[in-house]
RNA sequence: GGAGGGAUAGCGAAGUGGUCAAACGCGGCAGACUGUAAAUCUGUUCCUUCGGGUUCCAUGGUUCAAAUCCAUGUCCCUCCA
């Protein structure tokens, strides 16, 4: 088996992901594209190392924010941190809300080495020129014709002579299940306002750092919580201007991995009772325990 | 007390007689997703049984026709006393 906790921002997929290891005999797997990273914790509201409760992590804290690391890595660690983990006769438990990295790890995404950072061999190509390119490869791909860090994306791999399949992705493993945790949006929306009021004094000794060192990596320039704040150090915004878009991109991006999750991947979902949250585990033990028959 | 300015959809804000159910932005909702994915992009957003119905502070008026003009009232802001 191999299981994956998945879910918006905050709706408490780490609390879960530890009881549950705890009861099947699982080793975790970092699901989240920026807890990859070294520094990044408050922020990100990475697990504390008393919070693991001994269970081995995976792919957490595995990269500086000056390395480049992208799906295609992310990947390759993954699946080979599936085959370690299984040697072991342990359950594999993907937690996290980055969702494509874990449709990468799963699913018979292709990805191909990549030389030089091809995207910006395209840079100065206007848009209407890069679709007319795309057309002109005559492959009947659907593609957005607005969104232009696709478009270059697309092209990059039509130039590179790698072939797309236009075929929905299928999984590579059998037996995967994959739990989301949801909950009312309204409070969802209200909990992750709060959750960050609680971490802006820890974040600001978390970021201040990064920022003064004229540190602008992609995992910084990316990050909700980090990107904002670059504006407040450099006097272009006050402090509660850049709390409030924090809290609005991390609104929207809660609402986009509900997008993610509900559309892209086979997901069983269980409301979270915040009053008393070992219902909900037992809720999902008890469903691991029917689907295990 | 006097002089001006304003009140527009959830919010901000255009519109100043017809082509206005009303630009645009934000927020909300929905969606896409093969390498920046906490990214990037799209659609939709008064109500509707999709025929239509009800809107632009309120009431009355002018007009074939009003968010737009006039009158009165209410509230808000600025300035002078």
């Amino acid at each position: 088996m191999i299981l994956a906790i998945v879910g918006p921002t905050g709706v408490g997929k780490t609390k879960l992901s530890i009881e549950l290891a705890k009861i099947i005999n699982g080793e975790i797997i970092n699901c989240d594209s920026l807890q990859i990273y070294r520094g990044l914790d408050v922020g990100t509201a990475k697990i504390t190392t008393e919070e693991m409760e001994h269970i081995p992590h995976h792919l957490l804290n595995i990269k500086n924010v000056t390395e480049p690391y992208t799906v295609f890595d992310y990947q390759k660690d993954a699946r080979e941190c599936i085959e370690k983990i299984k040697k072991k006769k342990k359950v594999p438990i993907f937690v996290g809300g980055t969702g494509m990295y874990l449709k990468a790890a799963l699913y018979d995404y292709q990805f191909q080495e990549e030389k030089e950072n091809v995207s910006s061999l395209y840079h100065n190509i206007s848009n209407e020129e890069l679709q007319k390119r795309i057309e002109a490869y005559k492959t009947g791909i659907v593609f957005d014709r607005e969104n232009r860090q696709r478009m270059i994306r697309l092209l990059s791999k039509l130039d590179q002579g790698i072939e797309i399949s236009q075929n929905g992705f299928q999984l590579i493993y059998d037996d995967v299940i994959v739990i989301g945790l949801t909950a009312q949006r309204e409070l969802l929306y209200q909990r992750l306002n709060k959750r960050f009021d609680d971490m802006l004094v820890s974040l600001i000794d978390e970021v201040k750092p990064f920022i003064l060192n004229g540190i602008k990596t992609k995992p910084l320039m990316i990050g909700i919580g980090y990107k904002e704040f670059y504006d407040f150090f450099e006097n272009k915004k006050t402090l509660h201007q850049v709390v409030e878009e924090c809290k609005q991109n991390t609104r929207n991006y809660a609402k986009r991995q509900f997008t993610w999750f509900n559309n892209q991947m086979d997901v069983k979902w269980f409301e979270v009772n915040y009053e008393s949250f070992i219902e909900t585990i037992q809720e999902v033990i008890a469903y691991l325990e029917s689907v295990q028959k």
